[in-house]
DNA sequence: ACACGTTTTGGGAGCGCTCCCAATTTGATT
DNA sequence: AATCAAATTGGGAGCGCTCCCAAAACGTGT
């Protein structure tokens, strides 16, 4: 059995209204009015109809976690659980709901879009990882639905949350510099990935600050997947580096499995310093050294941030909110480093 | 600008219900007629508000996915993410929408499991890997919430999709008995959960069924993580067994560290055999042989039988459909085996 | 041209809630 | 005891859809 409003009321002896005031904890109601409401949800176990609350409020409570590409390594990667971790439990705190969308290549991206994001379902969308030439932010944009970018996203007015990939790679490279190296090559992710971009960046940052020229013939895309950073790898075998930056740790065990078949050891004969300190990063023979970012902050973040556009009901233009978060670099063992030197 | 119902059709020149019969297939609608109205709709980019219909249809198109424990390994193990990949797809093709809910140590469940499960955001849901003591699978069933448990539930009516842990378990330590092994030792997982069981099942059933017995002193309980993997091995050296099941992927990165730390070699010293074939299964050294399961697959089954469940509104108690998937075992290197003979 | 069965169409009611306004009660003040 | 403002309460309307039933249109056979 499932009860309404209506007949709460009638079991506390009150009309809907008072119920409904009393479950939304607006002003106006004696005390022992509230009581004796509260005694009668209690007693039948009421739970307001969630579909009918948005159809009075145009509020659903629901945010959207949409992720644009099935990019091959989402669901490998803990990247994406653990965002999805930290939006969700932000979420339940708020009373919020998250709900999942994949737009996967080869659906009805059209169909699907409507569907989800103008049927009303959600209050506002989380967007993870778009590529900047994805068509998804345009269109979020032009139909005003609140939302926030994972990533950072620089044109226009995008609220996002990243993490701080330019600095975080500099610290890696100038770490790779401090230990004597000068000869370091990257393999970065897709460039038309602004994270990709923006490793690259701090790349190219760290070798001009310390006067080192930037050689092309040292710079390879790869495409943040384990076979990418394989084939990267070879590619890069030739021009003979002495150290390599490579933008995921993914693409790091990829890279390693290339440079045992050649023979070359690592960190003897190449160091090697990755990003993301995903756990196969500490399980792997030689533990990578390796750029950690705070995933699960990042998606609770993007979350507050949301909420924040939700609740501001001024509804008017609020500041654009950009949230970079500090990246860390942990030392092990494949950068033959500052263990061999403490 | 969002549209009704009502208006399109006065753009149409119809009255709401023709239009409400062009959207839902329903007959009787002049062919010429629908054309009018689909022409009106797709004009102004008509899309029906999802909560509207709800209200009306008490259906709202979406279903849960819902984690009871926050399992450590859940998010930095693939399963999961697997999982949700599948489902999140099987959802996308038959125009249902995936919620997530994590059930959260420490958070509110009772709050949660009312607010979600009972509000009427779900028409179903799909539990994963839930403990065989925990109070949400008798809750649901209590309630009358179609629901389907990835994982075996072997008590009542529960429909479930699981993968074949016990044949899986039997054929891995079958293999390993096939290479010489007598003395043979299992890291179990924790207990309360059946796939534990099962695969510690499949151990004894393989052992028995060549008629070597089974030793207490060689079986461990671990609890599916790295850590415990670790631990439980270093609780097995001093019976030292020639070969052992991990019942995890996870947890044999762990057994394998502690075998490091002892000095024994895998697979010379002893030979390893696991379970789950993630990703770094076969990029650590030496590579894992393992069993393989279908994850993506169980997860668009799940949703599957899920909404076999919800279309048949012939409301009375469907059959019970339990549904076990094959499991295969990939030879590598941990077991020093066929490699070698072949 | 009429009657009758069938198909097509329109509109009222209702899903369960919130919001607003008007009616009622309360209580402080004279 | 009467007055008035403020606090409290009740009920109508409406959110946008579906469902049902009755009305209208259509088509066939006489």
């Amino acid at each position: 059995m499932t009860y309404t409003l209506e007949q709460v009321a009638k079991i506390a002896g009150v009309s809907r209204s008072t119920v409904s005031r009393v479950i939304n904890q607006q002003p106006h109601v004696r005390p022992q009015v509230q009581e004796r409401v509260w005694e009668a949800i209690r007693q039948v176990g009421y739970q307001p109809h969630a579909a009918a609350r948005s159809l009075a409020t145009s509020r659903t409570h629901v945010i959207g976690m949409i992720i644009p590409e099935a990019v091959p390594t989402l669901f490998t990667d803990p990247f994406f659980p653990l965002l999805l971790r930290g939006a969700t439990e932000a979420c339940n705190s708020h009373r919020y709901q998250l709900m999942l969308s994949l737009f996967i290549p080869g659906a009805d991206r059209q169909e699907i879009y409507r569907r989800i994001l103008r049927s009303g379902y959600l209050d506002g969308a989380i967007v993870a990882s778009a590529s900047l030439d994805d068509s998804l932010v345009p269109n979020l944009l032009r139909d005003r639905i609140p939302f926030v970018s994972v990533g950072r996203y620089p044109n226009g007015r995008v609220h996002y949350v990243d993490a701080d990939n330019i600095n975080g790679a500099r610290m890696a490279v100038e770490h790779l510099i401090r230990l004597g190296h000068r000869r370091i090559a990257t393999i970065t992710g897709p460039l038309d990935m602004i994270a990709g971009q923006d490793r690259l960046s701090g790349y190219r940052q760290a070798l001009e600050g310390r006067g080192i020229p930037v050689e092309e013939e040292l710079i390879v895309e790869g495409d943040f997947s384990e076979n990418g950073g394989m084939a990267a790898m070879q590619r890069l075998l030739p021009a003979s580096p002495s150290a390599v930056f490579v933008a995921s740790d993914t693409m790091a065990v990829g890279a390693l499995k290339a440079l045992r078949q050649a023979g070359w050891r690592v960190p003897q004969d190449i160091a090697l310093v990755s990003f993301d300190d995903i756990p196969i990063a500490s399980a792997i023979e030689p533990a990578l050294t390796t750029v950690r970012q705070p995933i699960e902050r990042m998606g609770a973040m993007a979350v507050a941030v949301l909420l924040s556009l939700l609740e501001d009901s001024s509804g008017e233009e609020s500041p654009v909110q950009r949230i970079v978060m500090p990246t860390e670099l942990v030392i092990r063992a494949s950068c033959g480093s500052a263990l061999s030197r403490s």
